[in-house]
DNA sequence: TTTAGCACTCTCGGGTGTCAAGTGCTAATC
DNA sequence: GATTAGCACTTGACACCCGAGAGTGCTAAA
């Protein structure tokens, strides 16, 4: 049975490690020899060799061929995320232009993921994902109505989140713009800040009264809200420096790039698999150990942006399975928090500036 | 002197187009003997060799290596696309495909560019591409103003094209509602449906008259404004089955797909290939025929979408130079056209449904 | 002008031999 | 008992050769 690793000795611990830094950088199986030049591990090759062979059984490493040295397997990875990697600090050159995208000015939802996803991806040299998303519990904080034509008219809303969605709404009759008027101050009145869930009966009864006379408005309206407040698949998925991908080796062969297509070209694949983080951590996904099958020769790591306590988007970073896993997640993690933060700041308060 | 077309005899007219539409269909070069077997072509593989040794040194073929078939050159393509190719006529399940496309209900701007793009990657077994794009020209038809803070709100404006855009505009200053519906007014009053040239210092002045005490409101406005119909970089590129690609032999070599990958990485550079588009005719650039070396050996067809005398955007085609370029012209005419109409009726009045 | 024939060229695939890397195992050593 | 040196073995990578097949250009004959 592989996987307990309640008996890996120190020195294997120190073996793996060295194995799965070395790969790392490398990209090439490692093997007994090559290890002996580290002054950490002052054994022999062949005693080497003998741990390497233990830690293959336990299911750590594997061996592309017998000739070949070693390479860590997707446990081998899910151990060291888990328990050997050491921490990555961000040189000053990252920082510096971390921050930079920080103080970027035009600080709305869209710019700032775009840029965070083209900064992760040439920062990282693996590909930056994001989605920008109305999370799955969104309300509408404020409403407005913008007339078209006498019998069509723009529903615009603001969500908790910050983000404005419109809808265009075709009526069969004809209104006025002060029934819109009325409309509006309606829907704000009654409904702005509320779950789906609480619009109930009774408020849409409420407000049929007040709009009497123009009843079957609500309908419309009420159904173009539950679809801009549910709309599972809705969320959009942005992705920068895919080309980053195959400078690495291990997309020199054609079905792993195919692989890897195959899974920007299913956008809502990835957004489901985006959208699944979990909340308040980092997660990372090493090849297959989620289900989607296309993932097996690449890893992602991603994190979703709060703002103000509500998911406002995801960020990650998609690589080879032999990933520098230290830095991106680093990386990931400063970035998740900075921008949740920044939305924040800009969403309580209209900053100083004027424009 | 490549390239003077007016001595093609029609026997090398035939052979030509022979040559041509086999090796769309084969993918491989193509030699003399094979091509005896057209019944059109009542000759001797001797005389055709001849009639190829004359078309390649007039440049209309390329030969791999010595003991290869011949290939189209980019020339060769182009003469076909120009005057020897046939028009396709669509398949009756090609037709009900695009057809459904334009049944859809929710007829806005950004669902069908998204859907007309996934259907042609699937009808053509190409890449997809589009650009949903505010057009050079553009101008503001409708504003509309939304209080989030006393130091904040949003700017909403229909375009003239359907879109809808939206700007936050933090203040210096506090303003109450009432000021913001009196900004709103002024300004459907005063600068609705105008290009940025006609608002000139007298209408800002009038402007800034109709809102006394709160002049200062204009500027930011303006310039909100002003980056709405001006913004080049404003256009958001959509493709789809990038992936499909890689099944063409031409994709084999890892550094043609790394070419691929370039362009669609390179979104900006894309976008303004894509926006370049001469309208009222499909656009077609074989290979490097376009100043993007990256495309050498890929081909663009590609054609605006108007609506109402507005370009709204832009849909396309990427394929192989290789391509079917009869089939995917005929389809990207008959989108484009389609959905401009589509759009147009969508436009001027509402639809007779509820929704 | 067309065609048959032929020598020539080039790619592709299979087969072979060599090289280097890395292993597992055994026996000697600390 | 743990460690190590030594050695035989395995395997992929690479270079090389060779024959088959396809297609060509050219020449001479029809």
């Amino acid at each position: 049975m592989p996987g307990e690793n309640r008996d890996l000795s120190e020195r294997k611990k120190l073996i793996l490690k060295a194995i799965i830094d070395t790969h790392i950088n490398m990209g090439e199986p490692v093997g007994s020899k090559y290890l002996t030049q580290y002054k950490q591990i002052a054994y022999s090759s062949a005693t080497i060799r003998n741990e390497m062979a233990e830690l293959e059984e336990m299911g750590y490493l594997e061996q592309p061929h017998t000739s070949a040295g070693r390479v860590p397997s997707q446990l081998g990875y899910r151990f060291y995320v888990d328990q050997l990697m050491q921490q990555y600090r961000l040189t000053s050159a990252e920082i510096g232009e971390l921050n930079k995208l920080l103080k970027m000015k035009a600080a709305e939802v869209n710019r700032i993921l775009d840029r965070a996803t083209k900064l992760m991806s040439m920062l990282t040299n693996y590909t930056g994902v994001a989605v920008r998303r109305s999370p799955a519990r969104q309300t509408v904080s404020r409403f407005d109505v913008m007339y078209v034509s006498p019998r069509s008219f723009i529903l615009v809303m603001l969500t908790g989140s910050g983000a404005v969605k419109t809808r265009h709404i075709h009526l069969g009759f004809d209104v006025n713009r002060d029934v819109l008027e009325k409309l509006a101050v309606t829907l704000n009145d009654c409904v702005s800040g509320m779950e789906m869930e609480q619009i109930t009966l009774p408020v849409i009864l409420e407000m049929q009264q007040r709009l009497e006379g123009h009843e079957s408005l609500i309908n419309p309206i009420i159904k173009a809200v539950y679809e801009t407040v549910n709309e599972p698949d809705e969320g959009e998925l942005i992705f920068d420096g895919v080309n980053n991908l195959l400078n690495y080796p291990e997309f020199s062969d054609i079905d792993r790039v195919r692989d890897m297509l195959e899974l920007f070209d299913n956008k809502e694949d990835l957004l489901d698999l985006l959208s699944g983080a979990e909340g308040d951590r980092t997660n990372v996904y090493i090849g297959s150990e989620n289900e989607v099958e296309v993932m097996r020769s690449s890893s992602l790591i991603f994190r979703t942006v709060k703002s103000g306590g509500r998911t406002v988007g995801v960020i990650g970073v998609i690589g080879p399975r032999r990933m520098d896993y230290s830095k991106v997640v680093t990386m990931v993690d400063y970035l998740s928090g900075s921008i949740g933060h920044m939305m924040e700041a800009d969403l309580i308060e209209g900053k100083k500036d004027d424009s």
